[in-house]
DNA sequence: ATTAAACAGTGATGCAGATCACACAGGCCC
DNA sequence: GGGCCTGTGTGATCTGCATCACTGTTTAAT
């Protein structure tokens, strides 16, 4: 059970985009050591899930590849995605350090890989290390800012309109063109769109229509075209 | 410019309710001088915006007595109230942290003291004091949990009355007595309850009347009585 | 005491979006 | 091929709440 299994949780760092953010990446030798030896590295597949919502915190997952999808449902069945997690994301966070049972659902929306690292070891490591308590403040208030942000969308974006419009545009920010153009592929069906913005399947896929007639976007096999993020923020307007 | 100024920011922890869980109570000797040194205190009158959404962090407030109001705002002038922040609380942490600016406006409801910690002061100390760290990473923790609630309540409850029921609850759960009822102290307009609650202020109103014609709740001047907590709570069902 | 300003109640109206009810397309498995 | 599932498009209807437009009521200001 070797390669790709026994990835090194720093190597992550090597191929992660925004490595300087990341939790455990640039640590101290004698710290990034400590995290190899209490890490644990697992393949998962899609469907998999990571932790549910409300179980006791038994550690946090630090992606390494693969999408996954985090959800909240009340108890009649209404679900929200809040997230769409991937590459170098941590998950679990703030259920271990607050002890608190996980307030989300986390499930592999594709197979993938993902280190694992034990509550216990991460709370011994936050008082032997300090620079990981302090990274790990900066991973939560990081994750605050996401949560912030929904809050946002949530409670002032009006209309499902408004919000499908912000949606697109969080999506193409990482593949915007300089002409405000943008290519994103779609892995996500209407419903869970639906999810993410609050509102119904149907109003969904009436967007879509919507939205291509107003040359807003249009699709190309699984491929989403952005044509002018312009043209979305005048939609949002928030 | 002696008492009640010069409150010693340890004072607090003698008062508050739960100073086990606040940011700047029972830590080590050195920790704890070493706060008092870089805190200021002052007194803040009603209306007072101790900062606002959009500026640049220029460090924390810990709230000695009034009530905060936290709000952010949207450009068409849309105002949703996120918290209502009361002695212990600690604001503008996580803009500090993560060196943003901070996501909301917070204004002073009422007259109240509260100290300030500069932010590089705060900075060095976390580097200097693994256990502030810690402290922090759970405080951080604590306000995301609050977040999420926000969350929920936006995204899955469905109608105003179950978001109304769901603060009530939320109002009550200091002062329940055994038998369900509850006696609050309303300090709100109906205009900020909808901004609470993310509805116009009409319908804020009919909520009131609604409710009451239900028996859930009756008003006494400006106190509150709240009947049963199992009515409300069959009410919300999320 | 008088006026103004902020707050609160309540009816009438309109509409966006939920809900219901289908029809249809593409995979996939025997 | 025929079944079956999951995902999608679209009409028809229904309704809760925003919006508008008032009146009444309380508080503060001079």
């Amino acid at each position: 059970m070797r390669a790709p299994y026994g990835l090194n949780i720093l190597d992550n760092c090597l191929t992660c985009p925004l490595r300087s953010e990341h939790l455990f990446c640039n640590l101290s030798p004698q710290a990034g050591q400590r995290l190899n030896e209490i890490k644990s590295t697992a393949v998962y597949p899609k469907g998999a899930m990571l932790f549910i919502e409300g179980q006791q915190p038994r550690g946090v997952f630090v992606l390494c590849s693969g999408k996954v999808k985090l959800s909240t449902s009340s108890r009649e069945g209404k679900t929200i995605i809040t997230k769409i997690s991937d590459s170098g994301d941590v998950l679990g966070l703030n259920a271990v350090i607050s002890n608190r049972p996980y307030e989300v659902t986390a499930e592999m929306m594709e197979p993938g890989q993902g280190n694992f690292i034990p509550r216990d070891s991460l709370l011994h490591m936050l008082k032997d290390h300090p620079e990981v308590a302090i990274r790990i403040a900066q991973q939560l208030s990081r994750n605050y800012y996401t949560a912030y942000e929904e809050i946002r969308t949530l409670g002032l974006a009006a209309s499902p309109s408004e919000k499908f419009a912000k949606l697109l545009l969080s999506w193409s920010t990482k593949t915007a063109q300089s002409d405000g153009s943008a290519l994103v592929k779609l892995t996500l069906t209407h419903e869970e769109v639906a999810e993410i913005i609050g509102t119904t399947r149907e109003t969904v896929s009436r967007l879509f229509s919507e939205f291509k007639k107003k040359q807003l976007m249009q699709l190309k096999g699984a491929t989403l075209v952005i044509r002018s993020r312009m043209a979305l923020e005048k939609i949002v307007q928030s």
